[in-house]
DNA sequence: TGGCCTTGTCATCAGGCGTTGACAAGCGTC
DNA sequence: GACGCTTGTCAACGCCTGATGACAAGGCCA
């Protein structure tokens, strides 16, 4: 989003980098088809071909982009016991949206790109692949016990669609503040049930 | 699917009638960005140029097929006691690709359709418009009661992620068949607990 | 049978996509 | 200061997309 009219030091690894973020950024906010190289390209004030250079093809860059994230052990940093309220409070009152590094959001924005490019065909081995490996494989450990890949399974739905409904409904924008955190608390009791056991 | 080499009998209600269902088998199985004109054409066995006529443009034909839908409602066809494993079941070892008419698997048509091109942008405005309509608003009334609105939020987001996590991971293929009763279950009686209060 | 409205086809358009290879410019090294 | 490798740009390619308007052919009615 930050356009340099002063060139940019010609510096190969600062350049690659910024191609990352700023495609995780776009990924984030839009699907995989509806990313465009050269709508990166214009982000970091580049011409679209160094990215094509520097990544091989696109979907090398999405790889590259799942790669980059933090994806899915995040969701685990912090204590047990609090696990179902973090996650949902992470998700009913967090912005997902703006997407800034290190920031609010971070951890869910590996799951964020992954849902948002759910349904595209072509990006689908890599989401698959990435959401097994990054995601619930993570979870169903960190859960472990009996019944955990089950456990996982359930956990994982539970966030993704709240996720999504989150998505759909604009933020929850139809419930007021006391429904929101009736929401929360619904989710948080949920999330920690499925943990616990 | 199916390709007809002998001509269609001239008849502009049954095409459109076809057209309409050739659409809602593509966008049942891929998203709005990848299904193409020319696809829904060639599976009824007519020129893409008919389409654009008879619909307008394929936002119109997204829309009609959504209209063509029995979206949400049907999900609360049944008694409401054995919702969650109605669902339940649906969703852990219901068929949803084949996508026939009228048969297994069709309740969940409309939210399939939904799911699939929840990412595209420019099919976003139409989504999120049917998923409250069909969806979420249906959904809460039917629920009723106190908080109806936050428990309706929490099951169609349960619904929605097993859904998805389902097609992520291939119809829950590395669940064995005990984890998969576990996990219609588990589902079940959280989708209960949500209608009973 | 001849006319005419309906139904369907065909060629084509403008625009967008990811990717490529040839070229320009920066920058360290000798 | 000139060479040469690295870094970045530019123009173009081939392909695919949704949409349009001119045209062919079926089918009904007089």
């Amino acid at each position: 989003m930050v356009l340099c009219d002063v060139p940019r030091p010609r510096n190969a690894n600062a350049t690659r980098q910024a191609i990352l973020e700023a495609a995780r950024e776009r990924f984030c906010a839009e699907s995989y088809d509806d990313v465009g190289m050269r709508d990166v390209a214009r982000d970091v004030g580049v011409d679209a071909a160094l990215i094509s250079r520097y990544f091989g093809s696109k979907e090398d860059l999405f790889v590259a982009v799942m790669d980059s994230c933090k994806n899915g052990r995040d969701l685990m940093d912090g204590s047990r016991e609090d696990f179902g309220e973090r996650l949902a409070r992470e998700i009913v009152y967090g912005d997902m949206t703006p997407c800034e590094y290190e920031d609010g959001g971070a951890k869910m924005r590996g799951l964020l790109i992954l849902l948002r490019s759910i349904g595209s065909t072509k990006a689908m081995d890599v989401v698959q692949r990435t959401s097994n490996s990054r995601f619930f494989e993570p979870l169903t450990q960190w859960i472990g016990g009996e019944d955990a890949p089950v456990r996982a399974r359930m956990a994982a739905g539970l966030i993704m669609g709240m996720a999504i409904g989150r998505e759909l409904s604009d933020g929850y924008s139809s419930l007021d503040e006391a429904q929101k955190a009736s929401l929360a608390q619904r989710m948080a009791r949920a999330l920690q049930g499925l943990i616990d056991g």
